[in-house]
RNA sequence: GGGCGGUUAGCUCAGCUGGUAGAGUAUCGGUCUUACACACCGACUGUCAGGGGUUCGAGUCCCUUACCGCCCACCA
């Protein structure tokens, strides 16, 4: 027998071993099914599971666990990812606490040390990943930096490198000071900030006149080579060609002109420094120019030459000096304050330096337009508005920065000839040079960017490019789920990465989920420390109220506002389908299932209803997990369990169930088919739960709900007509209990009623299921159109049905007279919204003969509601005298 | 500067292809009715942001205004 409350601790804990030890999620390859796949984002190794991840991770599952069940054979892969910088920077903090650098411990000891730190805390993301009850196969489980992953990156690389799709050169990049690494274009985050415009005037060499420059970055000054205005600017018309004297430094510098400059801005008049902005660096390159490096790989001045006496500062106090010395000599025009985004570094938010260095890059402007044309025909984006950003950021792609001055990642495939200079890319370390023979070469120092193996991800989890099977039964994926954040950092160029590799796309289609944020609306961080702990949720309310709260509030193309009272609210629902269960278990054999019925002709009204309903319920969830609604998947079992066969038909089935006999057989043989199959229809979403209920089922011991299928489809099930007849019994039971509660009635008080139908087919069917109406707790029930209304008593009318409660003794009359003026009312307003609508006589011309006809009812029915009420109220005040 | 999303009951949010506004929570009243007080029975609350349009009919489609939020962009 199960326990009075659930508790999930022990529970969950035992399904997790079993699962695991059991491999219910590795796939039989030799199954019949048609393949379904998932490869899962990969944490990273550094991360612990935040609230977006167990939303990712719980959608993940809901569909596997579905797609199971539908009979589909299913692979979904688990890993984590290396995260190269967020990674190197962990160690160093460690590191640093025993006050070393890595440079200390040289570069092998530094990496030994990483793989360590992975060891001992790697493992922490992938317990929570199963403390969530994700089906993912264990077996498969992979790591970015896995052997196999890196013979696919050099693999990738080498023959990228072969097509001139890689390509080595000196470019401006994005330069972290403190990581001491270029970064992507996006990883680059802009922070608005409020910063200065300094108009400097600078000299002309032959003394006649000056321009003035506007900056936000005076110290770059030591390096300018240009100033540059609009060749339409009438202000400069004709100046165009001179020479400048560019103050401190005291250099010449020509005033060149091009069409990039915004007359708008500031003075028109933008000081050209080609090494320290990417804009700077075009110009420089258009229009010929010196290219003066005065920073350094610290963010520090450098070049003494150029820097002279500021060489050594930092730049923050080079632009004081600098500012500070203009100030002095009269070259400050004007300061002004200005709000302008600065660019940070994604990891440490430290502020980006554009830096010249010698990096690699992957074409990803030539690769751009078969990844764009993918979309929608081979992959579908839900929902469908992210397919507009997809496109936008793939129009204005730039090329992909891949390497990173790290230690930790996938070293760069590239080797130089000290002695001749050859390159040589290759997959295999070479030990000698092809040209000279030298064979003291080196390896570039650089690794890649982690999103470069990321890329890979798809296919290289499965086994390219040595292995071949898991890749012809399981790509390309059925769907990758993921948030909007890393759309660019990730999914564009796994696309891209596919198709070139693969001939293929990685996966067939793309949901793009929520962000989980907090109560305020703010993105969850552990700078705001706003997190929701999902381990903490775990642990406090188990992970099916956890996994319920997110699949019931992942409306497509929404933020989710979490915030723990919601999940504690949903395990009230977890516990509801435990005691569902438990007060079946009570009412069925103890050790074999029940008799079997032939469903498709049962007798009960109650259970040719909730059969019905059943049907309906099957179909709606089905459609809503095909189309990525989690929501109303969720919703519409949740009512269903609660409102309809907790509410209801338990409270229906408990007289069927006190004698032996037909009834209760019949009960008997529903309660376990309609609960089994709920149980089916919550499993993916609440899988502990349901694994449980399950097991203790008599004729279901011992075995896995999480390898049942779907719930057979009954049409003869369907009957609409009883499941309205029953809702009609229903709402005359309402009825009752409505007055009984307005009249502040004792619930243990019986009440005698009479019930006058309206329709011959009423009165049978309220005779035939009069039992039922004992849920309203009566006395007496009379059913009989002709019945006498006695004087004291209240009333409602139901389908044209009168409902007449007897009222004897102490009842306050006053409140009955109250309760039928206000529902009177509310008839009354019904009426006037209706009679407004069919009095319009482009409704009746308009509107579909079918839905007149159906108003025309209603509004009769209302008619006669109304008239039925007003007599009886009548009737009641003349008993008052 | 582009693009996207939001504005519905006190709070948090659902409302698919236009056809009587919904759930949870909170509040109020009543119940230990033999699964569940993590429960049961009942009640209350809405100019669906403002304005205009299309339509017989709009929370739902179109335009517009306001406020909030997000993303992208080489804003010196």
């Amino acid at each position: 027998m199960l326990s009075k409350a659930y508790e999930p601790q022990e529970v969950e804990k035992r399904w997790r071993r079993h699962w695991e030890e059991e491999k219910t999620f590795t796939p039989d390859m030799s199954a019949p099914g048609e393949p379904y796949s998932i490869v899962i984002p990969p944490p990273n190794v550094t991360g612990i599971l935040h609230i977006g991840h167990a939303l990712n991770q719980t959608l993940q599952d809901i569909l596997c666990r579905h797609a199971r069940q539908k009979g589909k054979k299913v692979l979904w892969i688990p890993g984590t990812d290396h995260a190269g910088i967020a990674t190197q920077n962990v160690v160093e903090r460690a590191l640093a606490k025993e006050g070393k650098r890595r440079a200390d411990l040289g570069r092998e000891a530094f990496i030994e040390r990483v793989w360590e730190w992975k060891k001992k805390y790697g493992g922490q993301i992938l317990g929570q990943i199963k403390a969530l009850g994700a089906s993912v196969d264990w077996t498969r489980e992979a790591f970015t930096m896995d052997d196999n992953l890196a013979r696919a990156v050099r693999k990738v690389f080498v023959q990228l490198y072969e097509e001139g799709l890689i390509y080595k050169g000196k470019y401006i990049v994005n330069w972290c000071p403190r990581c001491h690494t270029a970064l992507a274009d996006d990883e680059v985050d802009h922070v608005d900030s409020q910063g200065m415009l300094w108009h400097i005037r600078y000299d002309f060499a032959d003394g006649s006149g000056s321009v003035t420059i506007a900056t936000t970055r005076p110290e770059t000054m030591l390096g300018d080579t240009a100033v540059c205005v609009h060749p339409d600017d009438e202000r400069y018309a004709g100046l165009v060609g001179k020479k400048l004297i560019l103050p401190i430094a005291e250099r010449e510098i020509p005033l060149i002109a091009d069409r990039y400059v915004d007359m708008e801005f500031g003075t028109g008049c933008l000081k050209v420094t080609p090494c320290h902005d990417p804009n700077d660096w075009k110009l420089g390159h258009a229009h010929g120019l010196e290219f003066i490096q005065v920073i350094d790989d610290n963010g520090n001045m450098c070049n003494e030459e150029a820097s002279g006496r500021f060489t050594g500062m930092s730049r923050e106090e080079c632009r004081k000096s600098i500012v500070e010395e203009l100030r002095a000599n009269g070259h400050l025009v004007k300061e002004e304050p200005l709000s302008h985004s600065v660019g940070c570094c994604y990891r440490c938010k430290t502020v980006i330096e554009p830096y010249v260095s010698t990096q690699w890059f992957v074409a990803a402007s030539k690769m751009a337009p078969a990844a764009r044309a993918a979309v929608p025909d081979k992959i579908r984006i839900y929902p469908d508005s992210w397919t507009k950003t997809y496109y936008n950021w793939l129009d204005n792609i730039r090329d992909w920065c891949i390497s990173r001055q790290l230690w930790w990642g996938h070293r760069i495939p590239a080797w130089t000839c000290p002695d001749c200079g050859e390159l040589i890319v290759s997959e295999s370390d070479p030990d000698r040079c092809p040209k000279c023979g030298c064979t003291r070469l080196e390896q570039d120092p650089d690794v890649l960017d982690t999103w470069f193996s990321s890329a890979l991800w798809p296919f290289s989890t499965m086994g390219w490019p040595d292995k071949q099977e898991d890749l012809r039964t399981f790509y390309p994926t059925s769907v990758l789920v993921t948030a909007f954040d890393i759309l660019f950092f990730w999914v564009a160029r796994m696309v891209m990465m596919g198709q070139h590799f693969m001939g293929e796309v990685p996966f067939r289609e793309v949901y793009i989920h929520a962000l989980v944020r907090d109560a305020q609306g703010r993105k969850m961080s552990k700078s705001l420390g706003n997190g929701i702990d999902p381990q903490d949720m775990i642990e406090k309310y188990g992970a099916d109220s956890l996994r319920f709260t997110l699949a019931a509030f992942a409306a497509m193309g929404r933020d989710i506002r979490m915030s723990e009272e919601r999940i504690e609210g949903y395990r009230h629902f977890i516990n509801k389908v435990w005691n569902a269960s438990r007060f079946a278990l009570m009412n069925l054999p103890e050790d074999r299932a029940p008799e079997v019925v032939d469903l498709g002709t049962v007798k009960g009204l109650h259970n040719k209803w909730i059969l019905s309903r059943l049907e309906e319920v099957k179909e709606e969830e089905d459609q809503a997990l095909e189309g990525y609604r989690f929501n109303d998947a969720a919703q519409c079992v949740y009512k269903f369990l609660w409102n309809e066969f907790c509410d209801w038909y338990l409270e229906l089935i408990k007289a069927d169930m006190r004698e032996e006999g037909e009834a209760k057989k019949e009960a008997q043989f529903v309660l376990y088919t309609v609960l089994k199959e709920i149980l089916l229809l919550l499993h993916p979403m609440i899988p502990f739960v349901t694994a449980e209920v399950w097991d203790s089922l008599p004729g279901c011991e011992g075995t896995d709900i999480a390898t049942q299928p779907y719930p057979e489809i009954r049409p003869q099930c369907r009957k609409e007509k009883d499941a309205d007849e029953m809702s009609f019994v229903q709402e005359v039971i309402s009825a009752i209990r409505t007055i009984r509660a307005e009249l502040d009635i004792k619930p243990s008080y019986r009440l005698s009623v009479v019930l006058r139908p309206a329709s011959e087919e009423q009165a049978a069917l309220l005779e035939a299921n009069r039992g039922f109406l004992e849920l309203a707790r009566l006395e007496k029930v009379s059913i009989d159109a002709g019945a006498h209304a006695p004087k004291a008593s209240a009333s409602n009318v139901v389908r044209g049905c009168e409902v007449i409660v007897l009222l004897t003794g102490a009842v306050d009359f006053q409140a009955e007279v109250a309760r039928l003026t206000k529902e009177i009312g509310k008839v009354e307003k019904d009426l006037a919204t209706l009679g407004a609508k069919l009095a319009n006589p482009g409704f009746a011309s308009r509107a579909p003969a079918e839905l007149v006809e159906s108003e025309k009812t209603r509004h009769a029915d209302l008619e006669d509601k109304k008239a039925k009420m007003l007599a009886l109220q009548k009737r009641f005040m003349e008993a008052m005298g």
